[in-house]
DNA sequence: AATAAACTCAGGGAAAACCCTGATTTACAA
DNA sequence: TTGTAAATCAGGGTTTTCCCTGAGTTTATT
């Protein structure tokens, strides 16, 4: 019997995973919450197999919440549960230890086919979505697939230009000049091969590099 | 015994839907349907009391929806269930004859009440979108959840900034000045309330405002 | 028909971003 | 030891963005 518990913050979204579950031979849901601080606990003493996950969450991101999981019990498989229909949530979530990914237009066969490949330690990602990243990968291949090396300065500096800072503001903080901030901007925008600020934006938040 | 469809493109939804009232005694679910195409027919042979109906629809919007089945004199009432969390949806579905307004993360007892009020003849909206028309209408809003109306044009501009375009550029592609341009920039960067381009586009990104 | 909202455009100026070449220092690895 | 990557900074110039005021036109709503 594989133990599953879930969160998300719609008691109806709840109540349809666990009656989706209810009459699984192989599969038992033990239990749900409403937040990833009410759930924690439980995850801690009752060590379920799956963790469905939703990622909007009213106390925090399930993609920070995948990630903290991941860094203290290797053990526990999560699922991304979610409406987020964004290949950039995906990569995001899945970078971070999630191993699969289904959307809530998800009906019972697959919600109990992906909690088995799961747990049998393979992905699943939802058919639509497998589709939608290959299509990008040939679509925008040089650009989307390739994750460039970035420099911890440039990290920095990047992080800042997203809070909107300016070039000078920049250099005040970091205690460096606007030169300097000027050239790791330029190299950041050859790196990430953009043309302005707002690619510069765009890229760092759909590849995650925010964090 | 009331009687109650619903229509929802998330089977995970339905199945919550359906749990939740399944033990009810005053009101009995007749029938689920993922689209309005396929609640049509029945809707109109089976005249149920309440109908559940989303929005956002793969075949058609539930507002439009809605007002087809008030122009056709249905005695139907129509509780809107959904995630749109916005009052100018509350707003627009209830101006086209719907008679409740409920968000998906309702409880059972909540959507039972509903349920019985609207069959009753009364009005139901839920508390957080009650509040929020209130607020709204002594001029208060909350700058959290608080998402600018953004007319066509500063859309399409928004969208332009996103994939990089420059003011020049924009200009050419609008067929309009590079003045008109600053200008709709210089309303976005006040409506979203952010300091430069890169503001621009990370609340743009995590608004979802480029669709 | 009247009002409001949206869309359009202009001038002028300050700030910021972008681009290029070139250079020094540090650190780490081959 | 030598080479490479990273981080630092400068000069000097072009382009773009940002901000302000002001104003005419179109479109939608009432």
């Amino acid at each position: 019997m594989i133990t599953v518990m879930a969160i998300d913050d719609h008691p109806m979204v709840l109540r349809g995973i666990e009656t989706m579950l209810k009459n699984s031979h192989d599969v038992k849901i033990i239990a749900s919450f409403k937040s990833c601080h009410e759930a924690y606990q439980s995850i801690k003493s009752d060590k379920p197999d799956i963790l469905l996950l939703d990622i909007n969450l009213p106390d925090c991101n399930g993609i920070e919440f995948c990630k903290i999981l991941k860094k203290e019990s290797s053990s526990i498989k999560v699922i991304a549960l979610t409406n987020l229909n964004e290949t950039s949530f995906v990569k995001n979530i899945i970078r971070n230890g999630a191993k699969g990914y289904l959307l809530k237009n998800t009906c019972k066969n697959e919600l109990e086919l992906a909690i088995k490949k799961v747990y049998k330690g393979e992905q699943y990602l939802q058919k639509s979505i497998q589709q939608r990243l290959l299509d990008e990968s040939f679509g925008i291949t040089s650009r989307k697939t390739f994750i460039p090396k970035l420099t911890r300065r440039e990290k920095e500096v990047l992080k800042l230009i997203i809070d909107e800072l300016t070039t000078q503001e920049i250099a005040d903080k970091l205690f460096i000049s606007t030169k300097t901030v000027e050239t790791h901007r330029s190299h950041l925008i050859q790196k990430l091969d953009v043309r302005n600020t707002a690619g510069l934006v765009r890229i760092a938040i759909e590849k995650g590099l925010t964090n």
